[in-house]
DNA sequence: TTATCACTGCCTACTAGTAGGTAGGTTGCA
DNA sequence: TGCAACCTACCTACTAGTAGGCAGTGATAA
């Protein structure tokens, strides 16, 4: 079979890039820098910057999706999932050398520039998103732990989205603190 | 002295072509074949990007906040001022050829990729954003319009990101409908 | 009235560097 | 022997930015 170890290691240095700089700005000369292989032989795995791309946002969603459901399944009550979830988010900001974003909110502003399967892979990855955190939402409302009007999939889809841009306007402005304030505060809202 | 037509169209499809694209997507060339101008010469009028970014940045901010101080002056009750806020936002999501995002919330997803100008224009329009809010939600406070746990200025934060967000995620999937789904649910939240 | 001057705006032509991608060869393992 | 992984060497297209020229304008002065 194939060596894993250099796919891997070319998948998380694009990863760990895009997570920083963007898409746009990461290139396979910087990855073949990171990784210690040459440009073309980047191109020997992935053909292309979208099958790259393509493959990372799988890998990415398995993940990330992979964490959500394991606090899901987890012995806690909704508000901590939620929190949990929302710390999942906060984890990538801190992570490394710091003011990294989640890679599917830096494709997102981005999208337009990409190919069209980077899109879908974006559209599954806030869709699947949005139902497990309506999942923990219908949980909160049956226990009588979050008391909200409207309906928790438009909640959801809120929470989604303010976390996002929570996110990319954290690294510009206030860092982690800011995140985590606004995440208190958005508990704050449900009860 | 100087005619400011062609360094208005060159900041307009600047504008345009980041808004839509993202700024390492946008080129000098980009600019040139929407303005009828060659690329040299755009360079007479910003030398570099990191000047036509930084002049960018403070002509959207002056425009976008002297439509929010026309809000804030009028005669509305402030849930109306925080929707027409919203509108805003909404108005550039639907305009032109569509899709396209805040500018400075497309340039929050690139700030590394960026000049520090650039940064420090990014951080006073996210504040001087807030700061109104924050009246806005002051005033609704003291009006019973609004009834919320917590401080107004972290709202008020927390309302900014969620439109950032929104709106950079509605472009790949759901567009104005799903946009004015979520500002319509955060109203909720605040009642 | 006309010659000279500086200046603005735009041009052509160029630079060095980087982008994604390809052709074809070498190495080492099953 | 065949194939995967990697290499060198290259391609074309595009990037930001520069040098230098030229036409038009408006002020100055003989």
């Amino acid at each position: 079979m194939t060596q894993p170890d250099t796919k891997t290691a070319i998948l998380d240095a694009a990863q760990d890039l895009i997570q920083r700089v963007g898409a746009n700005a990461m290139s396979y000369q910087h990855i073949s820098e990171v990784v210690g292989i040459r440009k073309a032989s980047i191109h020997h795995h992935f053909p292309s910057k979208e099958t790259l791309l393509k493959e990372l946002i799988d890998r990415y969603s398995r993940q990330f999706l992979g964490l959500v459901d394991d606090i899901i399944a987890s012995d806690v009550g909704p508000a901590t999932k939620l929190r949990r979830y929302a710390s999942l988010f906060e984890a990538t900001l801190s992570e490394g050398r710091q003011n990294k974003a989640c890679l599917c909110g830096m494709l997102s502003a981005e999208v337009e520039a990409l190919g069209r399967g980077a899109a879908a892979g974006l559209r599954r990855f806030y869709r699947e998103n949005e139902r497990r955190l309506t999942l923990i939402l219908e949980e909160g409302q049956r226990r009588r732990e979050f008391r909200f009007e409207g309906e928790p999939r438009t909640i959801a889809a809120l929470i989604f989205q303010l976390l996002e841009g929570s996110m990319l306007i954290a690294r510009a402005d206030g860092g982690v603190k800011r995140f985590r304030a606004v995440t208190e505060q958005m508990m704050k809202l449900l009860r």
